[in-house]
DNA sequence: TTGTAAGCGTTATCAT
DNA sequence: ATGATAACGCTTACAA
């Protein structure tokens, strides 16, 4: 184990005090610059590296953001956390992620860590803390909130607007024809789940077609619940020719469920997803789906969060949605 | 902005001395009952969280284990991230991810980042770090490197049979009958894709089959390659019966390719990837695959982790590579 | 412009 | 069993 080498010692060796030595570091104040030359000279010989848990304390900033994700190798929040990743990159702060995995008593835990970790600003993705921890916690420090609306911080909120998305994917269906459009649930007790079986409603009822419940699958965001909802359907014998899921992962459930009864898609059924995960372009066929600027909205959470941090107000932005429009949709062969 | 509880304001609170109080957090003396009950009590009341940097300045651990990975949104190394997650969960120490974008500069300020938030652990995934920078690193704290073996430091690295792996793919696909098999193969710089398509030549040879070099395109591991170089084999009218690709997402483009074409998986074509990424089950067919055990690897990383922060030897095992036959694979047709 | 010295919140080493 | 007190490595008034 080589000895770590400490701001002191390169002040001795420098022939300076340690203060010269962390102003330069820091810029905070005007060192003659022949003396910063040769600190910087030193520093670098000496491989200095500055130990952030000293700065921090010192300090009380430590250029650490925390991110409360749900599950660190989702698909979906996957290309979140890379916008914020690229949003902090260059800004001397950096994200520290850590999973909730929507377990309510490990997302208080992990909030707890990430104070205790004396973070600087905390950027929360989803999940169900209550309003109330939220807003103590942003009492403390920044807070920033994606897929929330947390009252009294609306303003540090970035939600997308689902109950739009889900009433365009179904308009979608109803403009090629489709008369009986099935509706794939998402987890029930998430607020994007529900405004998504609105937006669908809205659509269905915009053109004056019933809502059928028997049409609509409960689901909970995974393949697999896409796939048993879609085999239930088409073996009780309700006639649909498109179906809706309320995000990619149950559509790419509902495809396969699809094929093994023998059901083509877009000639049999059309499908609609929503997210647009990275792989929706490549499923055979490429899956019309409804976009999320999920890389995009991690970069507007970290741009509202610098902000914050540098004492201005977050001013995130709604974000919008759009249906992109692949091949998996076809108009509705009269028959 | 709420006032910090100290461990000195708990201290005078309950009528000790703080080191008292660091000795209840710790469990590092005896301390009257009576004087921890209290103490304790205190300390929930005051809901006081003990300030990680200060802790890991002044014992110099902070039960920090530092994550190098490439990409913190990549579907492959997502599963490993959690596996690390998961071994790593109620042992008191934590993982913090940041990723080297397979860029070097990136990867070397990433380790440096890790070093200077004074982490008590590093595990690297794969990435290009020089073996030399690492045994450095190895030289100051516990290291443990997936998918690759550095010289010195065999004991701490974890890596995956890819030959074998790509071995019996191909062998899996011989044996249906396929005598013209087109592999595409990964980025041509990582080691793994080296020993993939070696696996895969080897498999040829090893019944006498011929090595066609026209039969192996280029790729780069993402589904672009993959439909690119599957477009190219049709048009070029090579003939061939089977593919084998050098990981899940080029056997996602191929398969999208042969469905522009025509050509109807697996009827018309075999399709084997590699991976088992958590989507390869649902494709349509579900695709066929070499399945790593990235989870498990994690995992088995994070627990040599543990064993050497302990003192102890890491002995992380060579893990093994299993064939998951789907349904993207079938007997040749004979023509 | 530069140095001195007092923290920052803990842990760890002595005493007692 | 408990309490002073000195680190830990850095920042930051305050002086000079």
């Amino acid at each position: 184990m080589e000895s770590t080498v400490t701001l002191d010692k390169v002040a001795r060796q420098a022939g300076v005090s340690s203060s010269t030595v962390s102003r330069i570091i820091n810029g905070t104040a005007n060192v003659s610059a022949a003396k910063r030359e040769n600190v910087l000279r030193i520093m670098s010989e000496l491989n200095y590296h500055p130990n952030v848990l000293a700065r921090g304390l010192a300090s009380g900033r430590t250029m650490g953001v925390g991110v409360l994700t749900q599950d660190i190798s989702s698909p979906f929040y996957g290309s979140t956390l890379r916008g914020i990743e690229g949003a902090l990159q260059g800004t001397g702060y950096h994200p520290i992620f850590i999973s909730g995995h929507w377990h309510l008593q490990e997302e208080l835990e992990a909030i707890d860590f990430l104070l205790s970790r004396q973070v600087d600003g905390v950027i929360v993705l989803g999940g169900g803390v209550p309003d109330e921890r939220l807003q103590e916690v942003a009492r403390r420090l920044p807070v920033v909130v994606l897929g929330r609306s947390i009252p009294g911080l609306e303003d540090q909120c970035l939600r997308l607007d689902n109950f739009a998305g889900a009433y365009q994917a179904t308009r979608h269906l109803i403009e090629l024809g489709h008369r009986t459009i099935a509706h794939i649930a998402g987890e029930p007790s998430h607020r994007d789940a529900q405004d998504r079986v609105s937006g669908y409603r809205a659509a269905l009822e915009s053109v004056g077609l019933p809502f059928n419940p028997e049409l609509v699958q409960p689901g909970d965001f995974h393949e697999a619940a896409g796939f048993l909802a879609a085999t239930r359907l088409v073996e009780s014998r309700i006639l649909f020719s498109a179906v809706f899921a309320a995000n990619d992962q149950m559509a790419y459930g509902v495809r396969l469920a699809l094929h093994r009864k023998g059901l083509r898609v877009p000639e049999d059924v059309s499908l609609v997803g929503f997210d647009d995960l990275p792989g929706s372009m490549y499923t055979t066929p490429p899956l019309t789906t409804v976009q999320q600027p999920v890389e995009d909205m991690g970069r507007a959470a970290a741009q509202g969060m610098l902000r914050l941090l540098r004492g201005e107000r977050a001013e995130v932005q709604r974000m919008d949605v759009r249906l992109v429009v692949r091949e998996s949709t076809v108009r509705r062969r009269s028959s």
